[in-house]
DNA sequence: TTAGAAACCAAACGATCGTTTGGTTTCTAG
DNA sequence: CTAGAAACCAAACGATCGTTTGGTTTCTAA
């Protein structure tokens, strides 16, 4: 018996308000997009957001929690179905990319936005991003791979040159598939010549 | 016979300013780093420094500039020496990798600080990126590689990866020289087991 | 020694920032 | 129908932002 809890309105419009921060976080970054943007963007006065989120850093977790729970399903619903590891892997990875550099706004402020940009909520920020590494590296975990070969390193090379490719990817003449199965064709094989 | 060109000042205070923007950038980032903030550090007014810049863009030109420069030069001399392309490579990632963690506030900007950030000099910003990455490119070129390794996917895979680091790296649990090593050795021998 | 440019200082400009405060509307449970 | 909470509006607060303007100091070339 909480004591101030009621049902939310059916005419709230908090989903809007994170689906444009989403978007200008995205856009411009954390510190360039304001909080009159976010507002103007669903006609809504500044102070208003106040009512949902106490801080605007606290609007950022809430984006940044959605982003992680965005990716996180995309790639745990692709990989569900394969059973072969390396095939799980090269599942995750398409599901990774597509979710980062096309599908979600919330994905991408994710990976574009640096947790020291919100220092007063940049440990809540590293916390969930770690949540999300956790079905990577059992992914990696499952690999069959010679002795001696660093797990670690595997998965740190993977996903770091999966989120780097934020910033070279051009919509249209790149294509998220293509990029993860290369990256993953790469490792899965020798790549050295005679 | 240029009309107002004249020699620069020996108390001349412009390397400090970029020292001090340099670290500032990489601390706070780009938005967040005010000029007031570079000024103080060096014992200046903040009108001082548009003696020296036009704007807070053209400073992180600046510093981006330097960062390329460095990042470029340390690769170049690492790699001097050596004569086989995956040693060259190795050498070049280890050179690229204690740049981007370690020695230079500079080249930390390069990878921390996002064109999009600056929106007014994102172009020049690509531009001294792309001039680097070119010295990358000419090192994967030399690889003797199987048919049919894509050697495009190989660089972004490599390049990714190691600037991402800037993100998971902790100073003393990591170390440079042993992930470049490990991320080179990943692509170099056959990664699957038997 | 002295012009004159280099390299600042001092002080403010308007704009924008995140946020607060008090009041108003609007939906919904009973 | 009606209380009362939910979801805002309206308006401002102080702080800080990048930048400009006009004057002052200080080095250096001749």
């Amino acid at each position: 018996m909480s004591r101030t809890a009621r049902t939310p309105r059916s005419d709230n419009r908090l989903p809007r308000v994170l689906d444009a921060a989403a978007r200008l976080f995205r856009e411009k970054g954390y510190t360039a997009a304001s909080m009159r943007d976010i507002a103007g963007a669903v006609d809504m006065l500044p102070g208003s957001l106040y009512y949902h989120f106490a801080s605007k850093g606290e609007l950022l977790v809430a984006v940044y929690a959605e982003g992680v729970r965005r990716i996180s399903d995309a790639v745990a619903s692709a990989t569900d179905g394969e059973l072969d590891p390396w095939n799980r892997l090269e599942a995750g990875c398409i599901a990774h990319l597509e979710a980062l550099l096309e599908a979600s706004d919330y994905a991408q402020v994710v990976i574009r936005v640096h947790p020291s940009d919100a220092p007063d909520v940049a440990d809540e920020l590293v916390r969930l991003r770690d949540g999300y590494e956790a079905l990577f590296r059992s992914m990696v975990e499952a690999l069959p791979l010679a002795r001696g070969v660093d797990r670690r390193a595997l998965r740190l090379l993977l996903i770091g040159a999966l989120n780097w490719s934020q910033t070279w990817f051009h919509r249209g003449k790149d294509a998220p598939q293509r990029i993860a199965r290369e990256f993953v064709a790469l490792l899965r094989a020798p790549v050295e010549g005679s």
